[in-house]
DNA sequence: GATGAATGAGACTTCATTCAT
DNA sequence: GATGAATGAAGTCTCATTCAT
């Protein structure tokens, strides 16, 4: 119940522009309010009155997404192998980056339109700190490393995907080498050692 | 002499359009033709006489610092110390990158809109290889590691101190802790080893 | 209800749109949408929302002309008099064109902006092809001038009006000297023999 | 000695924009004195020199065939056959229009750039009218065609040949047939009679 | 709530003409 | 005379947002 009930058309009228928006950001195609009334066949009104922005939309469609990673930040945490815990982790996150181009953009952003989407973010932080933290307190992770890194290094990954480019797969594949050369980097020692 | 040799006016009105563009992306706006004119209080069309396209104008705001770190690769690629030459000159990259917002852009595109571009970026690429390569011959760098990836890599660096933030003075400080962590997980062993 | 029917409010700006156009053309004014939105007191967007570009407007402010000229051929194809049905016809069709100046752009045309103006035109072209035929089998007409031939020749005697010039009523009457001349010289036999 | 003794390369430089001109004219490219100059290799500044107006230039284009057309007019009213002295000299006209976009321009306007187009308006005109008026005395000619109206229908004639399209000698083809249709209906009998 | 027409600032671009060199 | 850089008005079109229906 985190909002109040939506009438039941309005909360078609929701769904459909939230599918639409989906899509548009799955093809690359940058979200414009009117675009997203015409493709979904109605009114711009009806888009401003659910979204007041674009960004709001963004951060909608970004939302399963953040979710799922969430619930794996505290799978996680509950995972003794330390390690394994945080590289399974950002693991997750950086595929994820790579295959929904709405996470860079709102995990990168300094500012949010809406209130859950800090709230995921802050999970997501605190998750990734936990993990990093007990990562260094066990002396397997250079104690340089801050918390602060955790998210510009994910989104600088996924922006290096980017820019390196190729197939869906060949992305993810380019994502865990990248991701695997950062963690050579973290670790005291290698993991295969 | 009807050579490129520019009149002396042209030059001076050349001079001043790039020096409005290079203050204008070191704040951040993006380049607008128009805008640029207004500031630099000349016609619109006088801008479009010496820079055709938006990008034509950012990569010659650009083509200094790329001069800069192409010969920085020149440099690099007469020390005899492999390790050091590599390590110095992508240090060099991402500390440029870091410091002017145009490298990101022009280095992280595929298109350019001058051929000087495209030939500072190709003498840019090659000295990367040319110095990836002797490293790798030299077994310091693991055989995973390919030349495509340095360019997406610099780039991914650059973005993640862009999502980190802080003063410049911060900014170049970030830029060599992921520099320094990216080079730990290329090595085989660690340099302090 | 979500026809066609546009609402109050936009059919009014659609209305004032075309008002103001057919003004400009029959001054000799050439149509600019950004001129046409400035006379009617609209904002540019609401114009092009109602014409995406000068030959929609050019082609809707002629559609009236093109109706009433259709309509006229089928009552010509009504008339037993297979001669005066064909003279009748291109008679108002030359009249229509020297009294309406956008009738000889949009008949002269290869290619139309809105599909209405298609079908008025080849409503136009198939009663003058078949009046033509009819008069040709009938023997009246030489068999060399082919139903391809009507349209350039109408806007063959326009054009030749307008070289001409003086008053409309100057105007009304050259055309209909000239085409007459061209109808001695498509007949077989001079109509006064 | 139409005009003062232009310096050689003055000259040869006034060569070279008509050139220039009349390939882009032939090519249906509409005159642009910055695009001429370019094309020519000379700055603006000497076309606009040598031509003030592009209307100017494109008269200068038009002179040779103008002169050409004179000429024949001047042979015509030494023709001795009244009827094919008119009818020659309207087929020259025509097939020039058709052959030559800049006819059709020049001839049709009612203001001249320079007094050399002018001068061989009026000499054509006068051509024209004393062959008509020949014609017509020798009771030929219907008439109620007056001097006033050639020049117009050799417009028209050259217009619906536009119209009409095709290759080249199509065009030559169709205007004959449409001069010849006009030509039935100027005279008072069938010359195949 | 839903609709979508209206808005208008503003970006981009072209081009005829002028004038300093 | 020749050059071509500069000008800037004017046109085209887009789009985020508002508001009457």
């Amino acid at each position: 119940m985190t909002t109040t009930q939506l009438r039941k058309d309005a909360a078609r009228n929701w769904d459909r522009i939230v599918a639409v928006a989906r899509d548009l950001v799955d093809q690359g195609i940058a979200l414009q309010l009117n675009d997203v009334a015409r493709r979904a066949g109605l009114g711009v009104g009806t888009v401003y009155r659910h979204f007041a922005t674009p960004e709001a939309l963004l951060e909608t469609v970004a939302t399963p997404c953040l979710e799922t990673l969430a619930e794996h930040g505290r799978h996680a945490l509950a995972d003794t192998d330390i390690r394994r815990a945080l590289e399974g982790f950002l693991s997750h996150v950086v595929e994820a980056q790579v295959a929904d181009p709405t996470l860079a953009v709102v995990v990168g952003s300094a500012t949010d339109a809406l209130p859950r989407t800090t709230e995921l973010k802050r999970s997501l932080s605190s998750a990734g700190t936990e993990l990093l933290d007990r990562a260094r307190e066990a002396g397997s992770i250079r104690p340089e490393v801050v918390a602060g890194d955790l998210v510009p290094l994910m989104c600088g990954i996924a922006h290096a995907v980017n820019i390196h480019g190729g197939t869906p797969a060949d992305r993810t594949d380019t994502a865990h080498r990248y991701l695997s050369m950062l963690l050579e980097g973290l670790h005291t020692t290698p993991p295969s050692a």
